[in-house]
DNA sequence: AGCCTTCCTTCCGTGCGGCGGAAGGGCGTC
DNA sequence: GACGCCCTTCCGCCGCACGGAAGGAAGGCT
């Protein structure tokens, strides 16, 4: 993740390069690792590990490793596009594993990327690589289809001046044809990539929308190319994508981005 | 949460700082509300928000407010206190939930204090006060005492010594009472506390345990006082914690704290 | 046993970046 | 039109962050 050696000269960064340098694979790491890791000299990271074990955003176990903190769990909880987002998504993607028994995935668009926030899977499903947290080119999938079909502009004119990443033979790599696709996407609120990640797989992904409207995630579920239910896909998911969405209106927490009243500005906060 | 004014010195702690602004009550801050609830000057707290955005620690919506961003919801999903454990016990919870209809927590302990992590209720559950992330002492409650049974002397000293914060005429208060129940639910494996936090509910607590066997969590129930099922809850909140327990050992991801084979010290990170 | 590696901790002088007051501009409200 | 609130930018002084180096503990290997 944090190719090291890249050592932020702010104070602030060097906190940041120190929660960087865990991920997935590296959820306990010694201080020394820590330090390789981000790319921080060790008594540097020795000084900013301690204080942020002072704080709770770090823990440090009996023997030594360092892993995250109950503290950051916390307000990484709070963030309004992971909890909020996930407890009014889990319902419809449980009733959509238990009908199909496919792969039901959930995504939200950061940049220009796609970035799974939660995952459904069963041991029958498609030996899918994705995971939670895991970060993916738009273009590629029926998820990031979705997102980057009901982008802003200039994230969009990103992509499709960009470079493309082709998994396959199959994945779209022509600006003209994504554009038409999108085009599709945005009139059927459906998006379908059919072995643009890999050959056998075709993902059937629709969009989630906040209260305003607003596209903040994309439903999408993965089954094995060929299967000749593909096209029963899209009513499914359509309907999960729709009931997540009617869900997120319904719990305050989740107000996001675009289109705030903008009355709702004046609110103010106690010191 | 963070009482404002008490501008931290050190550079890294002034992030700390902000992160702390948020909280429940706080999803989403206006700049100026940050720098006050951080005890921050304005300035100073542009230049550390705008850090925290760029790196995805925060975002800011379209109309001008932060709030937690997706990136540090990735990191905090990393805490084994948080996900791992919230993974194995959620299936057990939401039985323990069916049988009973009451409510079920989830709890850690974090220096001398509770933290609840997790909770299911019904509507027609008791009207308790905790919500996830909610701080609570330890002597009060039916989780709260398992984990303060199992915890270290030093910690147990502090408690013992430290003053007590009653809510009730029943809260213990007195430190040769509390030692006795103590060691009850060691021998025991359960606790119960029958109005100590408001008079007219009880909570009946079991120990969740890492594969070594440390008590790393505490699973409770809490009923109206009075019903006669109480007596008949020690077994069901028992036979949970004892699946979370059985199901943390299986699952990989949760090795916590005390007792790592020593050999384990020696694994290393790519820089 | 001895040596070596890896890890953690502490100290300290230098210098660089953090700090916050103040000024300027935008937007809404009274 | 004036006030209040918010955000942004600038700049000079001061302070704390920085990292090299040294001390020490704990295995692992031969």
């Amino acid at each position: 993740m944090t190719p090291a050696g890249l050592a932020t000269p702010t104070a602030a960064g060097k906190v940041l390069d120190v929660l960087g340098a865990f991920g997935t694979q590296a959820r306990e790491l010694t201080l020394s690792a820590i330090a390789r890791r981000s790319g921080l000299a060790l008594s540097t990271a020795h000084r900013v590990v301690a204080e942020l074990v002072a704080w709770g955003a770090l823990e440090r176990g009996d023997d030594g490793l360092y892993r995250i903190g109950l503290r950051l769990y916390e307000v990484g909880a709070l963030a309004p596009r992971g909890v909020a987002l996930r407890d009014a998504a889990m319902p419809f993607m449980e009733d959509l594993y238990e009908i199909t028994h496919e792969v039901v995935q959930l995504g939200v668009r950061e940049g220009t990327e796609l970035v799974f926030t939660e995952r459904l899977a069963g041991r029958s499903s498609v030996g899918v690589h994705t995971r939670v947290g895991l970060r993916f080119p738009l273009p590629a999938s029926g998820a990031g289809l979705v997102l980057l079909a009901f982008a802003p502009h200039d994230v969009q004119e990103a992509v499709l001046a960009g470079p493309f990443q082709a998994f396959t033979s199959k994945t779209i790599t022509d600006p003209a044809l994504l554009r038409t696709r999108l085009a599709e996407v945005r009139r059927s609120e459906i998006a379908v990539s059919d072995g643009q990640v890999t050959l056998d797989s075709l993902s059937v992904g629709a969009p989630v929308r906040d209260p305003s409207g607003a596209v903040v995630a994309a439903v999408s579920i993965v089954v094995h190319a060929g299967s000749q239910d593909a096209s029963m896909l899209a009513p499914l998911v359509l309907t999960a994508a729709r009931g997540i969405s009617r869900s997120l209106a319904g719990s305050p927490a989740l107000r996001q981005a675009t289109a705030y009243p903008t009355s709702l500005r004046t609110r103010r906060e106690s010191s």
